[in-house]
DNA sequence: TCTGGGGTCCTAGGACCC
DNA sequence: TCTGGGGTCCTAGGACCC
């Protein structure tokens, strides 16, 4: 996993280098790259994006020469319909959508391809027999019934229209840690273990990051697949492995959650902030005494 | 496919207060 | 003693993404 962490990080410095520093990077092998600064705001839409091209060519053509990789790329006048157009030929490929195309391109592509738009919602949206994306575009009804409070906004995602701004914060909101079994155990030495491990892993990433957390959570799922969670929250944040395994433990018996045989254990830490200095040397004094 | 792990965000319901 | 409504916070579950 470090490789490619490492292979990642080479990558995006590649990237900045050639296309600025606006880049928003989603995952280990995906990012948004706003070149709008790079290609001038002169001329319309289409104008712009298809300047951006020669820019997704040379990104393309370093990341192969210098990584010996094959990068996909699409361009297109938002975060939406750059991310459609870059999962239509992978690997390896360059995609551009234009503003003035931008609603066309989209029509006859699976209401699935939607950013947001998964299993259960694709469901819902064919129940009401809308199938593919101009199905979205078509259908005059309201049809917040079936997909909730989203349903004004998927339809404009189906026309293209996708205002949503970069993100570059890599602020951090949860830690979570879990495993699941080779085999279902109520084994309380395996659990607590088990546990302990989560605790310490979870503890070495708040620290490494300077943060402390409110709340901490269990989760656990047993054989038939319910899965359920219990959380506590504290006044004071906490970042120590020692603390985050006695709550973690205590929610256990607290709700009676290894009543029978667990397939998969779990600790998270949420309600993050940045560690105080009264936190930092706390420990200190105490282990001066 | 009899289902891995680490995240984010949203929603519903209950407790509590005024 | 029971009752109403609104706001806020917390908890739990679930949809979704990579």
């Amino acid at each position: 996993m470090d490789v490619y962490r490492a292979e990642s990080v080479a990558i995006m410095e590649l990237v900045r280098g050639l296309a600025g520093e606006a880049v928003e990077q989603v995952s280990v092998d995906e990012a948004y790259l706003e070149v709008t600064e790079q290609v001038g705001g002169e001329g319309g839409h289409d104008e712009m994006i298809r300047r951006a091209v020669p820019m997704a060519e040379a990104i393309k053509a370093a990341v192969r020469r210098e990584r010996g990789l094959a990068a996909t790329i699409g361009v297109g006048p938002n975060k939406l319909t750059a991310k459609i157009a870059s999962s239509s030929f992978k690997p390896d490929g360059l995609t551009v959508v234009l503003e003035s195309g931008k609603a066309a391109y989209l029509r006859p592509l699976p209401a699935g391809a939607i950013h947001g738009v998964g299993k259960v919602t694709e469901a819902a949206l064919a129940r009401a027999g809308l199938v593919t994306v101009g199905d979205i575009q078509d259908c005059q009804d309201d049809l917040r019934a079936y997909v909730g409070s989203w349903w004004g906004e998927l339809r404009r995602m189906a026309f293209g229209e996708d205002d949503r701004p970069l993100d570059f914060s890599d602020d951090i909101r949860s830690v979570s840690s879990e495993n699941t079994f080779a085999r279902d155990t109520a084994d309380r030495a395996v659990l607590r273990g088990c546990l302990r491990e989560q605790a310490e892993e979870i503890a070495g990433r708040l620290q490494r990051h300077r943060l402390a957390a409110v709340t901490v959570q269990v989760k656990v799922r047993y054989s038939d697949f319910t899965t359920l969670t219990r959380q506590v929250s504290m006044e004071e944040a906490l970042e120590d492995a020692s603390s985050i395994y006695r709550l973690s433990c205590w929610l256990l018996g607290r709700h009676r959650l290894v009543a029978r045989p667990l397939r998969l254990i779990g600790v998270g830490v949420t309600g993050l902030r940045a560690v105080t200095m009264r936190q930092l040397v706390l420990p200190f004094m105490e282990t001066r005494r």
